[in-house]
DNA sequence: TACGTTAATGACTCACTGGTCATTAACGTA
DNA sequence: TACGTTAATGACCAGTGAGTCATTAACGTA
């Protein structure tokens, strides 16, 4: 009887894959892409590093894996989310800043947006891709909102394209603070606290004569 | 004579350290602390990798230098342009954020926002010295403008500390962009205009009734 | 000019980690 | 139960880069 047996393997060629970008997006996001051992991703999926290799050609490809499943989904959510919005169009803001959190805040795929941060000029293909699929769908999703209120006469009138980058600015601060700084201070913010103080401010600020002086 | 004689050597002992940190400084926020060689930041500083070793002990001790000669001075000069302001609350805002871009935006130092968010896991106590020196100093500066156009009845009454996070993200996700994505995608946003819808915003959202409705 | 001090160098070491592959064993099937 | 397929393993290899140190040469001084 060994003293300590190594534990049974198991095969389970279906569930390895998004165990083992599950693992690495963690760990990526923590450390960043250089400072993570693909040793350490294994492990942290319950495999041996000569599994990784079956599923994934190298370690950049195993990032590009993690990167294009992250955030695409939740983003089809909240498409779908904002299509079947009938409300006034600060109430869509509302909603998706709602769902941002809900969708994004709250998961595990928060910590993407820190990872693209740390990572983009490393990666210029996958900046692309984050970017087209990713940073531009969002803007789209809010740009639609902040044009209907514009046109119906509820914003005042402003360059959109701008605008929603103001807006969206405080909403991708938060989740990367979160996973930066906050985590080594112990001093956390409530989040929800903070998303409202946004909307409160962004209420006076958006609304207001309609007039739409530049 | 030698076909590619080796430059002549020089002796510069004060110029060394700062020249090493600005070189490091560069190529961190470029790649991360992980991804960047020694050698590549002697070669840019002027000096080889064994010089490197005369002025720092190691990568994290010139890592930390680089962080804490960064942000520090361009705060002391924004806390004294604060001092000397005698404008309104709002015009004191946009003097801070004004100064932000002036001293830190358009300066090498603007990468060093990226680089503690990226790094901060990596390394706790640089982070605790960065939130301490920076963040907190850079919060209670506007902190105080807040609070003094709330007293005066300027601005609406709401919780400063939330209200600060808030404002403060734009100009953060400003730099933080520009060092991250933006460098990869050619679609250079207007720093200024981008400010200048900040404060638009902004006036709208903090001005007004002075009620203080929670 | 000759000499001593020390800034600067770059070849070297060594630990580490991305990536490989021959071997092992889990599981389905007959 | 016996066997074949292939998922899983972990020892191994090779390249890399942080850190060292004996040697070199710049510069001030006598």
């Amino acid at each position: 009887m060994p003293v300590s047996a190594a534990p049974p393997r198991k095969r389970r060629k279906e569930a390895r894959p998004s165990e083992l970008t599950a693992a690495a997006l963690e760990l990526f996001v923590e450390k960043g892409f250089a400072a993570t051992r693909l040793e350490d991703i294994a492990v942290r999926a319950g495999v041996s590093k000569g599994t990784l290799y079956l599923y994934f050609d190298s370690k950049e490809a195993l990032f590009k894996a993690v990167i294009q499943e992250g955030l695409v989904p939740a983003l089809a959510e909240a498409e779908s989310l904002a299509a079947g919005h009938a409300g006034s169009a600060f109430e869509l803001l509302q909603a998706l800043i709602e769902g941002w959190w809900r969708l994004v805040g709250e998961t595990r795929y928060s910590g993407i947006p820190k990872l693209m941060i740390a990572e983009s000029r490393n990666f210029p293909e996958v900046a692309q891709f984050y970017y087209e699929n990713v940073v531009q769908r969002g803007r789209a999703l809010f740009a639609a909102a902040l044009q209907r209120g514009m046109d119906s006469g509820e914003f005042r009138r402003r360059d959109v394209a701008t605008c929603i980058d103001v807006i969206i600015a405080p909403v991708l601060m938060l989740i990367v603070w979160r996973h930066s700084l906050a985590h080594c201070l112990l001093v956390q913010q409530e989040p929800r606290t903070y998303l409202a103080m946004h909307l409160d401010l962004l209420r006076q600020g958006l609304l207001g004569d309609a007039t739409g002086s530049p």
